[in-house]
RNA sequence: GCGCACAUAGCUCAGUUGGUUAGAGCGCCACCCUGAUAAGGUGGAGGUCCCAAGUUCGAAUCUUGGUGUGCGCACCA
């Protein structure tokens, strides 16, 4: 027996009982101990952070790491799922300091590092519960106990390793970075930080005269005119840069009072780019006489006076002559020529500089902006170490002048000194021009009131730019979705690859291992806990003992992070004495993240086998934001560590280094760490702006899980769109999901189940022994079961359908093409319901219980479910349980497999697949379509039977095939005869059409003449005489031409008149006259209808048997109940049918046939 | 500025290698069917397939240019 089903589902209710079902039984862990014939599918979760609320973009991603592994799983791989939480990084630190109200490093450190790590680490679990209970309750199958973390001590240490390996191999290095700094904070943020505080403002902006310098080093009376929106960067000016291919024009400024001729002012002769001379005459408001011009390569060497010039004088410090001389007359010798030069204040090239505004000469101050700082770098590269031109910087970390800034600015925050500056460059006449320069400045996002300044800091690198040939040989492997990520977004990322700048100045994340001798400077990294201590001389490690006796709740965990591990000193070897400290920086989270695949498994310290089986992933997915996050985190650290460098580097290392010899080797060759990536679009709001908490645009997931389901949400996100289209959420869309997909599959389910119970169809009885999946071979024992082959045309079609449907499923899933998988199911559950179970109705509600014919129906049927549980499994899992739990386990008194997702998934069975009756079948459909289609037109209601219908076909061949069917098209239609109708043209008009794609080949540019001569020519002619010799011949201007039957289709159109319809393989012609025997007939339809109305009304079961009274005056109606009385009596389980009241029994009154019409029905009790 | 993507019905989206009359769902209107019934079916209205040029016998589809939107990168001296 079936358990009896409701026949409306509330699908929220029934989800939390599957999700109990499965902690209960432990389904999940069962299904990993399945017999994996596949061998394992690996999967990498990319951790999301439980520092913020999920919302229903996780929902997204989370749903789709779901369903392939879940679909993997059935599919006979093994594939294991461990979660994942990042847990490091500024988002928490600012959540703390938040709740500390406190903002700045300064403020952090006078709170104390160590309560402040405390409170991260707590803070990292805030919204842990509402993440796993998403997880749950979206039947995102992790395993959350499992869990790594990124925190915990052996994440770290296997960190710890990678970067000591980087190390060891040179790829990890220190240097200096020109960051966007927040010096009231004291801390650099990131671009999207950077990105949130644009604002407009009006800065000034100051037109600066550079004098040049003659080759005795003497000013003359011509100066470089540059401009700059930042004054306060000018004392640390370093270069001043052109274009080398533009053209520079030297110019004469005749300021009012000035005349040409006369003698100019220290000075003023200036060089401009030849396109601003008149932009900047204008501004100025006085002419400038061209005097010569020059490209910018003839510019190239040549010297300057900067506007400040304490560096200038100041001491270089680097000659050996023992004379002090000042930086300003530094020379030294390029490597590439020899040649001896001035090191700095000179003209350079850089390909940035534009005539978009400004002078097209660029002042370089290398210490506050990125390019400015390229510059110098190539600069410097010029020259053997450390003879270059150093990097010079007047301004301290906290914004303000140091003593290298002019005297009036030391100490001063430097925008406060913008005026100063520009009235001493007045004073000494170097400033042309100022005006405001209205234009978007980035501002702290946590202090409106702070702008941010760029600002060199020493930070670490990774040297990924050396790597980045492989890196791209490594992306050429992967299988990304969509496609175009490859070459597009990722490629492009990974052509302009950057070194990694790996440090952070800050407190919550993995400590950087490197170890500095306090004396030498020398540098040693090291790559775990235990390896830290065994250093000879150790100390300071009592710091994190006497932290956890003192608060024995302390996490173990904290002791490889801030402040424990600054603590943590040992003897140096690179001198006596000398003691090696930490360096103090964290690293990026971003390479927490991209560490997973091994630091997950705490690799190589632990677990080394375990990596290798789980490397690389089979599949992976996230949105496209991580193109520059996990996934190339991810890419990066692998293809530097697992590339094929590393192990020809690792042969070079000590012997000993146990770590380097357990690099993976079984899977080497690219890509790796993963080989399928579904890049998920950006999910929108409603309002298809950004989701985003303060504009409410979203509703929460558990909302949505409460009132449609976990399935109705993620069956939308699957099968409404491919998965990397930007998609907008929409609440009625995921609402629509129930009655387009779920409601009717479970109509199909609920309409077997009521029935199978009615008439006694029970699996228990009929199945014996094992009943395992309940797959064909199993279910072919059964009593009363059938081949496939004796059954009915409907059957055989519906179960090739299916068959043919799992197969496509198969292929696409395979090809992680969920959208298209999805469409098939949607498509094969809209024909078993649709058309199978509608046609097979009277079927299922035939007397005779042990019928042939029924019994086949009923397998049939049930075949179809089951095998459709088993699809939809990994897409809607709860629904799929539902069914299976009923369809399978209860039926069979639990002998059947124990859940749905213990099964194979269905792959089709090639043998039941029969094409030809699909397309015979769709043409059923389309002629039944067109019947009612005519029927519309000719407002005959279906209850009123015809006499006959006319079909006319395009195709003659189907005919013998349709005839088979006519009692099919016959009920559809309630007509009482089909007929086929050879001479059509009275119903039909015909026209000839060119197959223009099989004709477009053959005749090119004749095509449109031939399309044009078919139009015109008569078409029974034409078909007459393809009837008689096999062709046409059509005379055009240019000649004849010949088209054989293959070449042209046959177009019919229903002609006026007529109750007919058409389509393109079909006329159908309902023939409209009515008899008196059809009209009783039709009465007698009503009659039913209305009867059955009733029954309703009385709520009766479906077994009830009633009896009926008709009273009306109409003899018509009289007639019809005497006429058709058995079949009344038939289709209403009626066991009295009579033309009086019923005593006792409240009529329903109405009209029929014009009379009025009192309807007794009453129940029979038994 | 550069790159990637997207632009099709009121809404959400499909549209296979270029091919005849561009589809689906929802919504709207009309009708129908109904013991699966808070479903189902048929029909209708609704489209300059963002614009322009080109290639082609033929373009929603290919090419080029443009417009708009989203995202990313760079720059903002």
């Amino acid at each position: 027996m079936f358990q009896p089903v409701a026949g409306s589902a509330h699908f929220p209710t029934l989800e939390t009982d599957v999700i109990r079902f499965w902690k209960e039984r432990r389904i999940y862990e069962k299904s990993l101990a399945r017999p994996a014939p596949q061998g394992p599918f690996i999967f990498f979760e990319g951790p999301p952070t439980a520092n913020g609320k999920p919302h229903p973009g996780h929902c997204l991603t989370r749903a789709i790491k779901d369903l392939f592994p879940r679909y993997r799983t059935m599919r006979g791989y093994r594939c294991e799922r461990k979660a994942g939480w990042d847990t490091h990084g500024l988002p928490v630190e600012v959540e703390v300091c938040k709740e500390l109200g406190i903002h700045s490093k300064a403020e952090i450190e006078a709170f104390g590092v160590e309560p402040f790590i405390h409170k991260c680490q707590e803070s990292v679990w805030r919204y842990m519960q509402q993440w796993e209970r998403l997880t749950e309750r979206l039947g995102f199958w992790v395993d959350l106990e499992a869990a790594y973390v990124t925190y915990h001590q052996t994440f770290v240490e296997s960190v710890w390793w990678s970067l000591k390996t980087l190390f060891d191999r040179g790829l990890l290095y220190q240097g200096h970075k020109i960051v966007w700094w927040w010096a009231q904070g004291g801390t650099a943020l990131s671009s999207g930080e950077v990105g949130q505080g644009y604002r407009e403002v009006a800065d000034p902006s100051v037109y600066v005269k550079f004098p040049l310098l003659d080759d005795a080093g003497k000013p003359t009376d011509t100066s470089l005119l540059v401009w700059t929106t930042t004054p306060w960067t000018l004392p640390s000016n370093q270069f001043a840069a052109v274009h080398p291919d533009l053209e520079y024009s030297i110019v004469q400024s005749l300021a009012p009072g000035d005349t040409p001729g006369g003698a100019p002012a220290h000075g003023d002769k200036l060089i401009i780019a030849s396109a601003l001379v008149e932009t900047i005459a204008k501004k100025v408001g006085h002419e400038l006489q061209v005097l010569s011009t020059c490209k910018g390569t003839d510019l190239l060497g040549k010297r300057y006076l900067p506007p400040f010039d304490y560096y200038w004088q100041k001491d270089s410090g680097n000659e050996d002559t023992g004379n002090p001389i000042p930086m300003g007359e530094v020379v030294a010798t390029i490597v590439s020529t020899g040649s001896r030069i001035h090191v700095a204040w000179r003209v350079v090239e850089a390909e940035f500089v534009t005539i978009d505004s400004g002078t097209g000469i660029v002042h370089i101050a290398p210490a506050f902006g990125e390019v400015d700082f390229q510059v110098l770098l190539r600069e410097q590269s010029q020259f053997r170490d450390g003879m270059g031109p150093p990097l010079i910087c007047a301004v301290a970390s906290d914004g303000t002048f140091t003593k290298d800034g002019p005297e009036f600015c030391r100490g001063r925050w430097v925008k406060d000194c913008d005026k100063d500056i520009q009235r001493d460059l007045k004073r000494h006449g170097l400033l042309f021009h100022q005006e405001q320069y209205l234009h978007d400045y980035p501002f702290c996002w946590r202090a409106d009131n702070d702008p941010l300044i760029q600002y060199p800091r020493k930070s670490w690198f990774v040297k990924t730019s050396q790597y980045k040939d492989q890196m791209l040989a490594n992306n050429r492997e992967i299988n990304w979705l969509p496609e175009h990520i490859k070459d597009g977004r990722f490629g492009n990322f990974l052509e302009s690859n950057v070194d990694w700048a790996l440090s952070r100045e800050r407190y919550w994340g993995t400590p950087l291992p490197i170890w500095v001798c306090e004396k030498t400077g020398r540098q040693e990294a090291v790559g775990s806990y235990d390896e830290l201590l065994q250093k000879p001389g150790i100390a300071g490690t009592d710091v994190w003992l006497k932290a956890k006796q003192a608060n024995p709740k302390l996490v173990d965990d904290l002791r490889v992070h801030k402040p424990y591990i600054d603590a943590v000193t040992y003897d140096s070897p690179f001198s006596p004495g000398a003691r090696m400290r930490r360096v103090s920086e964290v690293i990026d989270c971003w390479y927490d993240s991209g560490a997973m695949p091994f630091a997950q498994w705490g690799y190589p310290h632990q677990n080394q086998a375990k990596f290798r089986e789980q490397w690389p992933a089979d599949f992976i997915s996230e949105a496209i934001d991580q193109t520059r996050g996990w996934f190339y985190s991810q890419l990066a650290i692998s293809t530097l560590l697992f590339g094929p460098d590393a192990k020809a580097e690792s042969g070079k290392l000590k012997a000993d280094d146990t770590a380097n010899r357990l690099l993976p080797t079984a899977h080497s060759s690219f890509p790796h760490p993963f080989r399928n990536c579904i890049v998920l679009g950006l999910m929108l709001g409603e309002d298809g702006q950004k989701m985003s908490k303060s504009k409410r645009n979203y509703r929460e997931p558990n909302e949505i899980f409460d009132r449609y389901g976990a399935d109705a949400l993620r069956w939308y996100f699957f099968a409404s769109q491919p998965p990397w289209t930007t998609i907008r959420y929409s609440e009625q869309s995921i609402k629509d999901s129930i009655p387009e997909f779920l409601l009717r599959l479970w109509n199909c389910y609920s309409f077997f189940v009521i029935y199978a119970n009615i008439d006694g169809f029970d699996p228990d009885k009929l199945l014996s022994g094992d009943v395992g999946q309940l797959d064909a071979s199993v279910l072919s024992r059964a009593k009363s079961y059938r081949p496939i082959k004796e059954r009915s045309e409907l059957d055989r079609w519906i179960l090739s359908e299916l068959h043919r449907t799992a197969a496509a499923v198969v292929e696409r899933m395979d090809a992680y093409d969920n959208y298209t998988a999805a469409s098939h199911v949607t498509a094969f559950v809209d024909a078993l319901s649709n058309w199978y179970v509608r046609r097979s109705r009277d079927r299922f509600w035939a007397a005779d219980k042990q019928a042939v014919d029924k019994l086949d129906a009923y397998w049939t049927l049930y075949e179809c479910l089951l095998t459709t549980a088993k699809l939809v499994a990994p897409f809607v899992p709860f629904l799929a349980e539902t069914l299976w739990q009923n369809l399978a386990v209860a039926a069979t008194n639990g002998r059947a497999a124990e859940s749905v997702h213990l099964c194979d998934y269905p792959s089709g069975d090639a043998t039941v697949v029969d094409e030809q009756l699909s397309t015979q079948m769709n043409l059923v459909c389309d002629v039944v379509s067109l019947g009612r289609n005519a029927r519309v037109g000719a407002k005959l209601k279906v209850r009123q039977p015809l006499a006959k219908v006319e079909i006319v076909l395009a195709q003659p061949k189907y005919q013998a095939w349709l005839e088979s069917h006519a009692g099919l098209i016959r009920e559809e239609l309630n007509v009482k005869s089909v007929e086929f109708a050879a001479k059509a043209d009275q119903y039909v008009s015909y026209s000839v059409l060119p197959d223009l794609k099989k004709l477009g080949p053959k005749v090119g540019k004749r095509l449109p003449a031939i399309k044009s001569a078919l139009t015109t020519v008569d078409a029974p002619t034409l078909l007459s005489q393809l009837e008689s010799t096999g062709k046409v011949v059509l005379t055009l201007p240019d000649g004849p031409v010949e088209l054989t039957g293959e070449e042209i289709q046959v177009r019919m159109t229903a002609k006026e008149g007529w109750a007919a319809a058409h389509g393109p393989q079909a006329v159908v012609v309902m023939s409209t006259e009515l008899t008196p025997s059809l009209i009783a007939e039709g009465w007698a339809r009503e009659l039913v209808h209305a009867i059955q109305g009733r029954r309703k009304d009385l709520n009766c079961e479906y077994t009830d048997r009633i009896r009926v009274g008709v009273v009306s005056e109409s003899a018509e109606i009289a007639q019809a109940v005497q006429e058709f009385g058995d079949e009344i009596k038939g289709e209403t389980l009626c066991v009295d049918l009579h033309g009086k009241p019923i005593a006792g029994v409240t009529p329903e009154e109405s009209t029929l046939a014009g009379k009025p019409l009192a309807l007794y029905v009453e129940v029979v009790r038994s």
